[in-house]
DNA sequence: CCTATCACCTGCAGGC
DNA sequence: TGCCTGCAGGTGATAG
């Protein structure tokens, strides 16, 4: 599920939730969703720490405690859920729990145990850690202006959907948006594009505006099947391309096709978006 | 520096 | 039913 705007959602639906609760203690089944520190210090660490704020950057989730700060990338599969700590659900999948003295747990769930977390000590320059050293600025960022987007990527060698999928240029977007924001642009997700300045005033206003759209949906959700903790959008019912094989664009009625673009399923519209 | 490929994991759909 | 292959919204390490 997670790119941008289901990260949002989870940061929405945490602050409301959650609020402010103190780890009491902390069990990790699975050691890799650790990333840094080692699990032992992560551990240590993390006892005694109170939830303050609820953040993000591109498609990492931050968590800022007293006196660290906890980074989740949920990459595929990764959902919280925020349950009563003698709520019993099906366990195999749930490889970090959180006790909270509030009586409640937040627990960690992947299925593919792909995500990861890390913990940093309060008064860290997050830029520098291991979490978000290659992170570009965030997409929804408000002081992104198509100057930034410019000087990001007219000197990188690629197609489009190659680019905008590079979360060290910018941030946030992932497989789904970048299709919705290609047919936005009229733009074949396979074209070697040229980052005019009027390209990227159109660039930034189709990326605003796909991605404001599906925070206000609250994301997408296609594989999920339950709605877990503040995934379960809306999106998937305005996406013009994506996951749209078989159907007419929006546009013209043509149908749209399902290719491949670096190896990643990508959806065109064969008659607006031509190849190069 | 760059691009391409694999590795990390599990579950599910489709073909035979 | 069962086996096999390929696929899935992501990213980091490694090879060339």
């Amino acid at each position: 599920m997670p790119e941008l705007p289901e990260v949002e959602t989870v940061v929405r639906t945490l602050e409301l939730q959650m609020q402010h609760p103190t780890i009491t203690d902390v069990h990790v089944r699975w050691d890799n969703i650790i990333a840094d520190p080692e699990v032992s210090a992560f551990c240590e660490q993390i006892i005694g720490q109170q939830f303050l704020f609820y953040d993000r950057i591109g498609k990492y989730l931050l968590f800022t405690l007293s006196d660290a700060t906890l980074i989740v990338h949920l990459r595929m599969e990764g959902k919280f859920y925020y349950e009563d700590a003698s709520f019993h659900q099906d366990n195999k999948h749930i490889h970090v729990v959180f006790d909270l003295d509030n009586g409640k747990q937040l627990r960690y769930h992947d299925v593919r145990k792909f995500g990861k977390m890390y913990l940093y000590p309060k008064g860290t320059n997050l830029r520098t850690t291991k979490a978000l050293r290659n992170v570009g600025i965030d997409a929804m960022d408000p002081s992104l202006s198509a100057r930034d987007l410019q000087r990001v990527y007219e000197k990188k060698h690629g197609c489009i959907k190659q680019l905008l999928l590079d979360q060290s240029l910018i941030a946030g977007i992932g497989n789904i948006y970048v299709d919705e924001i290609c047919f936005r642009l009229r733009v074949h997700p396979n074209t070697h594009v040229v980052f005019t300045q009027a390209f990227c005033e159109d660039l930034l206003v189709a990326m605003r505006a796909v991605l404001t759209k599906a925070i206000a949906e609250g994301g997408t959700t296609i594989r999920s099947y339950t709605s877990s903790l503040g995934v379960s959008g809306r999106f998937q019912l305005f996406l013009d391309v994506h996951m749209q094989e078989g159907k007419a664009c929006p546009l013209c009625q043509t149908t749209i096709i399902k290719t491949k673009v670096k190896g990643r399923g990508t959806y065109v519209c064969p008659h607006c978006q031509k190849d190069d």
